[in-house]
DNA sequence: ATGTTAAATGCAAATAAATATCATTTGATA
DNA sequence: TATCAAATGATATTTATTTGCATTTAACAT
């Protein structure tokens, strides 16, 4: 049974990149913040706790790179900065966000009903769709007093 | 029966705003490419066409004045820039796209199951949802081949 | 273990999108 | 037609992200 650092390792090596300390650390980040939404910025100061040599572009390569191989994805809050979070296998495709309009709080949903959508859109389009991403916006429940 | 201009109009002045040229050629824009998700410097390039004393400053500024009416909705491809199009008060809603991965194409689909699905997310979560947004992604007709 | 080499890093400089500043102009109303 | 807040254009500035390059390091072969 491979666990999820397991998987990154093998992603690595499989394209032939390197398994460096910085990128252990980074990944660490995603793990101790499965919650969390991160930007670059966000990462980084994380980061500098254990391991305070590192350059912030290191933080963006490994960001883009853990992106490419599925590791994380990026998110989009319209808040100025990328943000990503940990793809765990689990919380893919059934996993959306609430993003409120008045403090920009962001809450996760649990939710698929999205299958049947995507087989109607790929009949009448001639897409071949692999992915979806839904975001519902709205009040959240301090902000509806 | 109010044209989509009026309503513009009636907006503008409702909340103290300015009916200027700049405006007007700015809108003139939207109306002549519904079909197309612009950029500040697409919009800005078509302005100076008709009104090439006009500054990007303005067109920014414009872009945000009209996303606060309404008038137009922001949108994101992850393309590095914000991109725009018309609230034509019809495509909102059941109007979602298809973002090729591949060639980065954009299509649209008329769609809305997701009335249900606000009904869901709401029940579960304490968000009072008022709108949605849905993005598919996958490979278009030319680049399944 | 050690040497070799391509990949990765850190730093600093460079880009690019978007925003702010401010003197000047303009649209709406009296 | 005069008034005046709002809007504009030009330019400078900010902020997120990317790039260039000399140096370091992980992976692999010997």
């Amino acid at each position: 049974m491979e666990s999820l650092f397991d998987m990154l390792r093998d992603k690595l090596k499989e394209k032939g990149y390197k398994l460096t300390t910085q990128r252990r650390v980074i990944y660490d980040v995603f793990i101790d913040n499965q919650e969390s939404h991160l930007s670059p910025e966000e990462v980084y100061d994380m980061v500098k706790d254990k391991y305070p040599e590192i350059g912030l572009a290191t933080v963006y390569r490994t960001l883009q790179l853990f992106e490419e191989l599925d590791v994380i994805y990026k998110l989009n809050f319209d808040d100025g900065c990328n943000r990503y979070e940990l793809n765990t296998n689990t919380n893919h495709h059934q996993h959306h966000h609430l993003i409120c309009m008045e403090c920009g709080k962001v809450s996760e949903v649990e939710i698929d009903l999205l299958d049947k959508l995507e087989e109607k859109v790929e009949k009448e389009s001639k897409f071949k769709i692999v992915d979806h991403n839904v975001k519902f916006f709205g009040y959240c429940e301090d902000c509806q007093k």
